[in-house]
DNA sequence: CCTGCGCCGGGACATTTGTCACCGCGGACC
DNA sequence: GGTCCGCGGTGACAAATGTCCCGGCGCAGG
């Protein structure tokens, strides 16, 4: 028997993958999360042997779970599932150690699939994403500049980052104008869409 | 037997609750489309008792093919299935005669209990959301002020739009301003937030 | 030790953006 | 008829943004 955690934010997709998994044979689905702090504190507890955790979640990343997951419970697999298939995400998932990733595009059936080759330790990845992630090359943006991008994507000014990251003016903008140049985009709200749809904010 | 129709994009959802729902002795399951374009095409064969619809589609919004069906299929009910409860969301579907408006936070067992009461003719709305509907107040925006910001959600700039909608640059910056005042922000980009968060574009 | 790089900041500058006052046109409403 | 409102546009102006210089600091790698 497959013991497995579900984490996932949206009620109603985390009740159906429930129900539906619990419906397989070789599957229990020993507990569910909404947020990446229950999934963490979840994990712990029960010790499950795959965790099927979705990235966009209220309080955090799963992809932040999953590293934290490899580090505390390394016996545990993770299958990565997610509504946006970005490279910058597979390749985020690659480097938290997940065994698997996921989008959700395809039916439920791979699910269960993709849960048991995991189990495996066989690698589950869609091909044609992990070219997309090959051919994107990595993430260009250092570290500040992701920070400020990230703080310029709900329309605050240079003033509201400077003040919510502790920085100057100045120095703000030299980061947004650098993350303009490296993502060939022409201002910081297209930067923004670009970095975001790589994953790499 | 309840004959229903289901739209929604994400393959997994999809297929989710296609089986969750036929698992139901009274529904039945009769087609399934992941477009509106498939979803309008399939209602008109198929003549389905429910229309269960998303709202997010690739190819267009779910409350426009509501009222589609409300014109061509009128003895099919409507019930819309969203991610996102927001306010003008739920006023437009009311316009457009949806008998019920669902968010995809609550479990799955009342998808299946908001579908029979649709069918009786009963109305099924959160009343919580139904409040924040009312006391956010109508749509403030006029046409092209929605048309202007929905352009300039990308980072698109004046020139941009004003080529993309055949207008004069000073006529984009003059809408731009409107509507900024309008949603009582500071540019372009927080008006666009405030837009979508309330359902306005 | 030197070099490169990321981090942090300053100053100057051109461009873009947002605001405001004003124009005409047409339709709706009283 | 007059009035209001939305649409389309112009010109001018202040503020914000993006770009390009320039500095300094610390740290890793050859």
């Amino acid at each position: 028997m497959i013991r497995l955690l579900l984490a996932e934010d949206q009620g109603m997709m985390r009740s159906a993958l429930a129900l539906l998994l619990d419906l397989e044979p070789d599957i229990e689905v020993v507990a569910q999360a909404g947020t990446t702090a229950e999934a963490l504190d979840a994990a712990l507890r029960v010790r499950p042997d795959v965790a099927l955790l979705d990235i966009e979640m209220p309080d955090g990343s799963g992809l932040d779970t999953a590293a934290t997951l490899r580090d505390k419970l390394p016996g545990c697999r993770v299958l990565i599932l997610t509504t946006f298939g970005r490279p910058g995400y597979l390749r985020r998932a690659m480097e938290a150690s997940a065994t698997g990733f996921l989008v959700k595009d395809g039916p439920v059936e791979e699910l269960a699939a993709a849960v048991r080759r995991v189990l495996a330790g066989e690698r589950v990845i869609d091909a044609a994403l992990a070219a997309a992630a090959l051919s994107a090359g990595p993430n260009p943006l250092s570290d500040r500049e992701r920070d400020v991008l990230h703080a310029a994507v709900d329309g605050a000014t240079v003033a509201d980052i400077a003040g919510r990251l502790h920085l100057s003016e100045s120095t703000v903008r030299n980061y947004l104008s650098a993350a303009i140049g490296k993502t060939s985009t022409r201002n910081r709200i297209e930067a923004a869409h670009r970095a975001r749809s790589n994953g790499w904010i």
